[in-house]
DNA sequence: CGTGTAAGGAATTCTGACACG
DNA sequence: CGTGTAAGGAATTCTGACACG
């Protein structure tokens, strides 16, 4: 996947009814989900939201978990744990690889 | 780039303004482009056309010749002798693998 | 040929609110 | 809490056409 490729999907360019006809959940819901916090889309300079792939995704997921009962507050939760254990995860995966940079070069370069 | 990250890219979502607000071109261009046969959006349910980051590229190309002074029918022609160049030259890639693999595999599996 | 524009209608989107539960 | 709906207004989109060149 190119650097072009990554902007696509997250490029805000869809507008609510479209997200709608793509999610199956009614424009209500998607307005409520933003005011929940659970979902940031773009603003254009006339105000109508804009979605990305990655946007719709996520409201798939969450169209998932309100089906099995799951409360925005908790879906919300959820989403910021799974967040932080990404961000954890990428800082140890880096850290590793600092540490076996260190090993390898410790004794050249000087 | 996975089979879903091509799906994004050729994906029929964006309304004319945005795609307007993309390419710089105006929405009356750009409608006249798809009546000159050089783009083709799809249709909504309710008859709104829709288009894919493809065709937004695509737009900008056709935007860069006709800066050029390139006229619709001249920029068609290209794009047809393209595509058709790009047919054939996945038909020999194509050819030349079967090629490959016969050789391989001639005196084996019997 | 390529593009702007006014025209009239239909559909979209927005917000704040009331309703139900 | 989560979602539907009617309300009023603003902006979008569509088509066919006239204009200019």
């Amino acid at each position: 996947m190119t650097v072009e490729d990554l902007s696509y999907k997250d490029k805000k360019v869809i507008s609510i009814g479209i997200v709608s006809e793509l999610t199956g959940l009614s424009v209500r819901q998607i307005r409520y989900y933003e005011e929940r916090k659970l979902i940031y889309p773009q603003r254009s300079s006339r105000g109508t939201r804009k979605y990305s792939f990655t946007d719709v995704e996520r409201l798939m997921d969450i169209a998932n978990k309100r089906e099995d009962g799951v409360q925005t507050a908790e879906i919300l939760k959820d989403m910021r744990k799974k967040e932080q254990s990404l961000k954890n995860d990428q800082q140890l995966r880096k850290k590793m690889l600092e540490g076996q940079l260190n090993a390898h070069f410790k004794y050249r370069n000087r």
